[in-house]
This record gives C-alpha cells, sequence and structure tokens, in this order.
DNA sequence: AGAGAAATAT
DNA sequence: CATATTTCTC
C-alpha cells in the first residue's frame, strides 16, 4: 500500500478541481477573528467569505420549482452596513491559507455557552466536505474506514461521528450501486468508470457522489485494479437556464453555523473549517481564540454574525515549500 | 463503545 | 422529494 499513500498523495491536489468548487467563490480573505486578533482593519473589510448554506425548505410556497436546492451564499459582515459586494473568485490560485478556526458545535467555548443541547444545525455535505471525505476513506481504506477514523481523519470541525456514519451509509450505498451497473454484467470493466453518469439511479445523490472520483478500489475491494477513472466530472443536471446564483455552494467545506431556531423556516448554517492542519496532525491554535458566539437575536433578524466563519480552501495541497498537507496519517493499514 | 442499518424529521 | 439527522440494534 506504499504505492498508494505515495499516489494518493499526488492524487489529493488533482482532485481538487472541481468545477462545481471552482465555481463559488472561494476567496479567502482576512477572517474577521484574525482581523481582530491583529487589529488590522481591511478597508474590503467584507473579509468574511462566509458560505452560507441555506436550505430553504419551501413547504407551502406557491412556487413550484422543480427540485431545487437553493442554497444561497451570504456574506455578511459585522461591521457596518457598507457591505462589499462579492468579488469574483478571479484568482484561481489554491489558498493555502490555512487557519484554524474554532467551531462553535453550537457551544461557544469563548465565555459563552447557550446550550449545549441545543440541536445541530442541518449539515450540507458540500462536494467539497464529501471530497475530503472521500479521500479519508480513501487513504484509510475501507478496512478502516470506519466513522470515527473517518472524522478524525477529516478533521473538519463540527463534523461528528454521526454526520459521518450517516454519510458514509450512503456513500456505501453508492458504491455498491455503482458496482451494481458497471461491472455486474458481463465484465465490461470500467464500462461506468469515466463516464459513471451513463447510469445513475439517483440523479441528485449521485450528484454529489460523482463530484468526487472514487479513489479506486472503492468499488472492488480485494481487487487491487487500478482502474482509472477519468477525471471526467460529470456536470449532469445541469439544465437550469436561468443563470442563477446559487448552485452548489460549496465554497468550502462549511459555513458558519449558528443556533437560530427557526422553527420550519430553516436556514441551517453550518460552520466548519478546519483545516488538514499542518504538521503532525490535528492540532489546536494556540492562537485565534475563539470569540465566535453572538448573542442570539430573536428571530427574523438578519442576524449578522459576528461569527468568525469564513470559507478556506480545503486542502492546503502541494507547496514545494515544505508543507504537508494531510500526512501523518496513521494508514493504519497492517 | 462503536459501527451498521433503518426510521424519522426537515 | 431528497437529504440529513436521529434511533435502534448487532
Amino acid at each position: 500500500m506504499r504505492e498508494d499513500d505515495s499516489n494518493w498523495f499526488s492524487r489529493w491536489e488533482e482532485e481538487l478541481p472541481s468545477p462545481e468548487e471552482l465555481m463559488p467563490l472561494s476567496q479567502t480573505l482576512i477572517t474577521p477573528d484574525l482581523a481582530l486578533a491583529f487589529d488590522i482593519r481591511n478597508p474590503n473589510s467584507n473579509s468574511s467569505a462566509i458560505a452560507i448554506a441555506a436550505a430553504a425548505n419551501n413547504g407551502g410556497s406557491p412556487t413550484r420549482a422543480q427540485a431545487h436546492q437553493p442554497q444561497l451564499q451570504q456574506q455578511q459582515q459585522p461591521a457596518p452596513p457598507s457591505n462589499n459586494p462579492l468579488q469574483p473568485p478571479s484568482s484561481a490560485q489554491p489558498n493555502s491559507s490555512e487557519f484554524g478556526d474554532s467551531a462553535d458545535l453550537g457551544s461557544g467555548a469563548a465565555g459563552e455557552e447557550p446550550a449545549r443541547t441545543l440541536k445541530r444545525p442541518r449539515l450540507v455535505w458540500t462536494p467539497q466536505l464529501h471530497k475530503r471525505f472521500v479521500d479519508a476513506v480513501a487513504h484509510l481504506g475501507i478496512k478502516n474506514a470506519v466513522p470515527k477514523t473517518i472524522m478524525q481523519l477529516m478533521s473538519v470541525d463540527g463534523l461528528t461521528r454521526e454526520n459521518v456514519a450517516s454519510h458514509l451509509q450512503k456513500y456505501r450505498l453508492y458504491l455498491k450501486r455503482m458496482q451494481g451497473l458497471s461491472g455486474g454484467s458481463g465484465g465490461g470493466g470500467g464500462g461506468a468508470g469515466g463516464g459513471g453518469l451513463a447510469a445513475s439511479a439517483d440523479p441528485a445523490t449521485d450528484h454529489l457522489f460523482a463530484s468526487s472520483p472514487v479513489p479506486a478500489h472503492f468499488l472492488h475491494p480485494g481487487r487491487p485494479n487500478s482502474d482509472h477513472f477519468l477525471p471526467f466530472v460529470p456536470v449532469a443536471t445541469l439544465q437550469h437556464h436561468h443563470h442563477h446564483q446559487q448552485h452548489m455552494a460549496a465554497a468550502a467545506a462549511a459555513v458558519a453555523a449558528h443556533p437560530q431556531l427557526q422553527t420550519q423556516y430553516h436556514r441551517q448554517v453550518q460552520h466548519f473549517g478546519s483545516p488538514p492542519t499542518n504538521g503532525g496532525g490535528q492540532f489546536e491554535h494556540p492562537f485565534l481564540a475563539r470569540q465566535s458566539q453572538q448573542p442570539v437575536h430573536r428571530m427574523g433578524q438578519p442576524v449578522h454574525n459576528p461569527v468568525p466563519g469564513y470559507v478556506e480552501d480545503l486542502e492546503s495541497a502541494n507547496a514545494t515549500g515544505g508543507r504537508k498537507a494531510l500526512t501523518l496519517f496513521p494508514t493504519g493499514d497492517d
């Protein structure tokens, strides 16, 4: 499996770029937290590139649009209303900013602990997040691909075992499905491979998974077949005539979440943001005190979150310089 | 205690 | 309706 090790390493970067990923703005600016810590004031202070994935469930909306997933990307800034509009992700450069922000899982460790019993908002599995998930699983191997390990490997703050477990379940199902129609009959080896889009039982579900290339042998353990799947990312299901600003809000893996108690109208936001860290695994950042937690406002009010919720690139990719992205992972293959 | 699968909620 | 969350069981 050493081979894999080296492989995944290089693969990691390759798999990073996704059409969808590029679309959303993945600009990483100075986080409010950071700014505060450094006492820096950015004129543009729209820094908080908070990608808020709001899942608007229209229960009784007259508007009957197809099953869309209205995910809004909002960037709110704690500062004055003078908000700067979104900036086009002009630079397609991978943000190598790795700042660990503290995710408040509904419980601020910063001195405010409203309630730890608060229910966690819905987690939005963005392609990126999923990618990370897949990567983790891939690196771990199906064998060790257990929720706990995966979760730990992902180092995604806010992610809980349940989340992973649940997703893992789905993922396995997806894989199984793929196996079924790809190699099932006749051994057309790799029929569904590249395109893989040919037959999809669940367009929506598959779509997400399709976003991330299957590491490889995922489909058939025991057979180290290096069937390379084409990096071809099926952008299927892109049949929207309207140009919306929405799309996959996937700027980053996560978004700021905060306990907004909305009965039915849910705009749950999730805040994540734990980069793979460096050096040694996952540590806490001595700096960046978490002063997230904003006072709970009454609902109905546009809550600006002073929360240091910002997104950033998931992976730190490469860097010849000398930074190791996700490394030192106990691949633990015995 | 943890993982897997199913059921439920949103 | 699909997805994610929650619960139960092994």
